[in-house]
RNA sequence: GCCCCCGUAGCCCAACAGGCAGAGGCAGCCCCCUUAAAAGGGGUGGAGUGCCGGUUCGAAUCCGGUCGGGGGCACCA
């Protein structure tokens, strides 16, 4: 960690002469936690067993999965807004398994990634040298904090023994094609099976016919994890390939911010396209926020619509549209410029007649569309994006709209995407707004095919309306003409009905050194063997540079020259697969970061599985469906919690990767994560002074306010905690200052868990004086005795107590921690105010309890006082009497029209005609309403009384 | 440009399903303990819910508009 937290600030509160020896100060809250905490971990208390296997144990039916998004452990450290979802995480475990449930909690580590590895690249460091230092720093954080993670269960994706598992999960993904009939996975021979019995030919070649190479060139063509040559994002700053996802709209990396480039290069891809329909359909059957499920659903981007193809000479375009029935107003085609096709479609010389403003000037097609590819290809995505004028040459060429048969002129354009649909549109002015304005450019035909509404004064329109100019499909609606047309051209032969989706398969090759290797050699032919399960793992070598070969980011010519390409011990290798002994050449890639967190919730669930990555009857324990969630339930944990930020990637990989493993039988469960909660950010002021530095954020005072550092005025800013802006607040301080316990509660009492907030660290102490005054109650601060009463408590304090038992209930069961405090901080005024000589006890044996999910150590520690023997971790939790929760009477405001005049005290069991009598009797009601009679009399049950004059 | 979420006391936040605007904490103020101090104890004032309009007996809550803040997507045919 960085060796600068916690020092320099305040020191902790020491306790002097005159603070009882008892008080629950800081000093006296850090004894008590480390002791419990030795404690817990010496008697194992978090321990979930196993229905099977080496954590084999009891297993109650009713379980709970609680999991934390895997985090990365930087070298940074933690600050304050870390823990937010961990500790959210442990009340909630901590709860449950107070009412008896079998609850998994752990955390492990992510711990593969670029960090480590470019500071390995600084200090010439192994990267896991400086990664276990890492996550022996985050642990010694997290340990702090009291979290009851069952500590056997840590895992980490650097671990030889996690990431055997991660190769086998690929190598059974390799070994796997898509059957679309089944709409599955199945394991590759059933494919092989297929093409041996069957009558297809390759070449003219059946499958007995072809060479081996030749048979595995077919199969990558299926398997769902593929060797492509397709046009991938390469980044020279990073000497590296990302996949789409993390590519930002502005069209650089996500990490380090570096341009990106489409090149073609032989890289492994993963075909996720093959679960585009179940990985949309899917969502449906998930508890996750709407927000998340529409970033998914967006980004798989599913849209129906139709192939259609237009004749251009003996060649033929096949364009995607999702309006098949505007095809009567297509008046030209645009080809994407790097579209396979447009150098075969060029005449050598302009038809006569051609427009001027579509030839860019240039004396023949050829010229024209060269300099315009040439153009486009030069230019950024971003600058692609930012430049929405439309711009684009005509090839020369004309296609035949098979509707119609009429002669459609066709272009090359960049509006149009090479990496969409066909890479081909078929342009309808009329009503796509893109194309009215291409055409208003180029002088291009208009041609209404829907009739718009009267007094539309738009230019494209989009809406539904009647079909016009459209031959046999004038007078449909939108749906019907889009029906009635996909029929004609899968009649004709001249398209087909079609769904196209926006994601791309994932490319799933790194030119990096801290990742995982592939479970993969080549042969002599190149033709990729994968190793079998018994050589796995395949371990990282050592290198001397952990560096891939960097370029200047902006050389876009530049080729990806992994670290392990180099080293050459290691990428050649003799093995014998079957056939004798012969020389291989390893895969010199590594695998992306997101491979390790696309299974981690299995390996938590059996992490010393030696034999399998995940015994199936754990797994269905814990990650299967459950009937208690209904017919339909997809299985997976319980509850997810992490930050927003991994929306699309992580989720959906992850997603992925399960269904595959369900298709294949090694999972119960259809999906990952059953509900996702996303936590708010802990976010933190910072201050810039005249010169546009940062100051230290804990030396700023506020006066009149306004800020100041010393006695200069600063501007203040809010947005993230961090080193650069000098405004971090670790926990490591907060557990100095205040102790684990107050610190876990303040955080919790902060608001709401999905919502994010500024940090306040002069807040911290109402939660401290909460605690004192909790223990004070229970506790004689001078003698450390305990100084409970034993008489009975009071009618009052009993109701009090059983309806802040049945809040707090429901409040820990829903996550709404922050009213969940605020109701016990109430019950412990009460207590504070009504027995200055020490609570009831069977109050205090109540309290004490509900504390404990929120501040477990210093409830284990009162439990004990109070002459307990067992640790609170497993219970009891006190439930509610319904006894006094029902109220004897009920006081009613009375309204008169709308506001409160009176109020009056009836009977809870005074039926509607009573109270309103009551009401209407009441002295200062009868005088507003005098000899009048009211209009209406509204009498709600148990609330108010509303009387309308 | 399109879509989503959020605006309650000086600050962070409560208010079940439309029914008395305040549970809790910080800060403030008063008092107590103390030689003194406070991250000790006790007590206490304070907002009509960003703004405008509508529905309703009744609106923080529902609807429409508007302003402010945050987020997602962005030539996806």
């Amino acid at each position: 960690m960085s060796g600068d937290a916690g020092t320099g600030r305040e020191e902790p509160r020491m306790s002097d002469e005159t603070t009882p020896g008892h008080r629950y100060t800081a000093e006296l809250a850090g004894e008590i936690e480390a002791r419990w905490q030795r404690a817990w971990e010496d008697q194992g208390t978090y321990h979930a067993p196993n229905p099977v296997g080496p954590l084999r144990g009891e297993v109650p039916e009713d379980k709970l999965f609680v999991q934390d998004m895997f985090p990365y452990p930087s070298g940074a450290g933690l600050h304050v807004g870390h823990p937010l979802g961990f500790i959210g995480t442990d009340v909630f475990a901590r709860y449950h398994r107070m009412t008896g449930r079998n609850v998994l909690h752990t955390m492990g580590f992510d711990a593969f990634g670029l960090p480590a590895e470019q500071y390995a690249v600084q200090t010439g460091q192994h990267p896991r040298v400086t990664t276990e230092a890492n996550i022996d720093t985050y642990l010694r954080q997290i340990r702090r904090l009291g979290l009851g993670h069952d500590e056997r269960r840590r895992i980490s994706t650097i671990d030889p023994g996690y990431y055997r598992w991660t190769q086998w999960i690929f190598l059974q993904i390799f070994n796997s094609y898509y059957d679309a009939e089944q709409g599955k996975a199945r394991p590759i021979e059933r494919l092989v099976e297929r093409f041996a019995s069957g009558d297809r030919t390759w070449d003219g070649k059946t499958w007995a016919q072809l060479s081996k190479a030749e048979r595995e060139k077919v199969l990558n063509e299926h398997r769902l994890v593929y060797l492509s040559d397709a046009p991938v994002n390469w980044a020279p700053g990073l000497g590296t390939v990302v996949s789409n996802e993390e590519v930002t709209a502005e069209g650089r990396t996500e990490r380090g911010n570096m341009p990106v480039f489409r090149r073609n290069l032989r890289q492994w891809m993963m075909r996720i396209t093959a679960y585009g329909d179940r990985l949309i359909d899917d969502l449906d059957r998930l508890d996750w926020p709407e927000k998340v499920k529409s970033m998914q659903r967006n980004w798989i981007g599913r849209s129906h619509g139709a192939h259609v193809d237009f004749a251009v000479g003996e060649h033929e375009i096949t364009v995607f549209t999702t309006r098949p029935d505007t095809l009567f107003g297509a008046t030209y085609v645009v080809l994407a410029p790097e579209h396979e096709l447009v150098e075969a479609l060029v005449p050598a010389e302009w038809p006569a007649g051609t427009d001027e403003r579509w030839t860019g000037g240039a004396a023949t097609p050829a010229e024209a569309v060269a300099a315009y590819r040439r153009a486009a290809s030069t230019k950024s995505e971003l600058e692609r994006q930012e430049n929405k004028e439309k711009t684009g040459v005509f090839t020369g060429a004309f296609a035949v709209n098979p509707v119609n048969d009429e002669r459609v002129p066709v272009f090359i354009a960049d509006y149009v995407l090479a990496s969409y649909g066909t890479g081909a549109i078929m342009a309808v002015p009329a009503q796509d707004q893109r194309d009215w304005d291409f055409a208003t450019v180029f002088g291009l035909p208009i041609r209404r095919t829907v009739q718009p509404p009267e007094g539309f004064d738009g230019e494209a329109f989009t809406g539904d309306g009647p079909a016009v100019n459209s031959g046999f499909l004038d007078g449909m609606d939108v749906a019907e003409a889009k029906k009635a047309v996909i029929s004609w051209l899968e009649e004709h032969g001249r398209g087909r009905g079609t769904i196209n989706f926006k994601l791309r398969d994932w490319l799933f090759s790194r030119q990096r050194y801290w990742g995982e290797p592939f479970p993969i050699v080549y042969d002599e032919d190149g033709t990729p063997v994968a190793v079998p399960e018994s050589m796995l793992p395949v371990e990282l070598p050592e290198v001397d540079d952990y560096s891939p070969r960097t370029f200047d980011p902006e050389d876009a010519d530049s080729e990806p020259s992994p670290p392990l390409s180099r080293a050459t011990d290691w990428i050649t290798v003799e093995l014998d697969l079957g056939d004798g002994p012969k020389t291989y050449r390893r895969d010199a890639n590594t695998m992306p970061n997101w491979a390790g967190s696309c299974w981690y919730q299995l390996r938590y669930v059996d992490p010393t599985d030696t034999e399998s990555f995940c015994a199936p009857e754990n797994e269905r324990y814990w990650l299967g469906p459950q009937p208690s969630h209904g017919p339909g339930d997809p299985g997976g944990v319980d509850l997810y919690i992490g930050g927003v930020e991994h929306a699309v990637l992580h989720l959906l990989y992850s997603r992925f990767w399960q269904k595959v493993l369900y298709d294949l039988g090694h999972v119960s469960g259809e999906e990952p994560y059953r509900k996702l909660f996303n936590q708010g950010y802990i976010q933190a002021y910072a201050y810039v002074d005249k010169r546009g530095v940062y100051v230290p954020a804990a030396e700023v005072v506020e006066r009149d306010g306004k800020h100041f550092f010393g006695d200069e005025e600063v501007r203040q800013e809010y947005g993230k905690m961090g080193k650069s802006l000098k405004n971090v607040v670790t926990p490591d301080e907060m557990c100095d200052q205040y102790g684990a316990d107050t610190f876990r509660l303040y955080e919790m009492s902060m608001g709401p868990m999905e919502v994010s907030r500024p940090w306040a660290t002069k807040d911290v102490v109402g939660a401290q004086r909460f605690l004192q005054r909790l223990w004070r109650n229970v506790v004689d601060e001078e003698t450390g005795q305990v100084r409970v009463q034993d008489a009975d408590p009071d009618e009052a304090t009993l109701r009090l107590l059983h309806k802040t038992i049945a809040g707090v209930h429901d409040d820990y069961a829903n996550m709404r921690y922050n009213t969940a405090g605020a109701k016990l901080i109430e019950l412990n005024n009460h207590l504070t105010k009504n027995f200055p000589d020490g609570a009831p006890r069977a109050v205090a044996e109540a309290v004490v309890p509900m504390l404990a999910p929120l501040c477990p150590h210093v409830a284990e520690e009162l439990w004990a006082k109070l002459g307990h023997g067992e640790s609170l971790a497993h219970g009891p939790f006190p439930t509610a009497d319904d006894r006094y929760l029902v109220e004897d009477t009920v006081e009613y405001p009375i309204q008169v029209n709308g506001k409160v005049r009176a109020r009056v005290t009836v009977a809870a069991s005074a039926t509607q005609d009573e109270v309103k009598s009551a009401a209407l009797a009441e002295e200062k009601v009868a005088a507003l309403v005098g000899t009048t009679t009211p209009r209406k009399v509204i009498v709600v049950p148990g609330r108010l009384v509303n009387i309308v004059l």
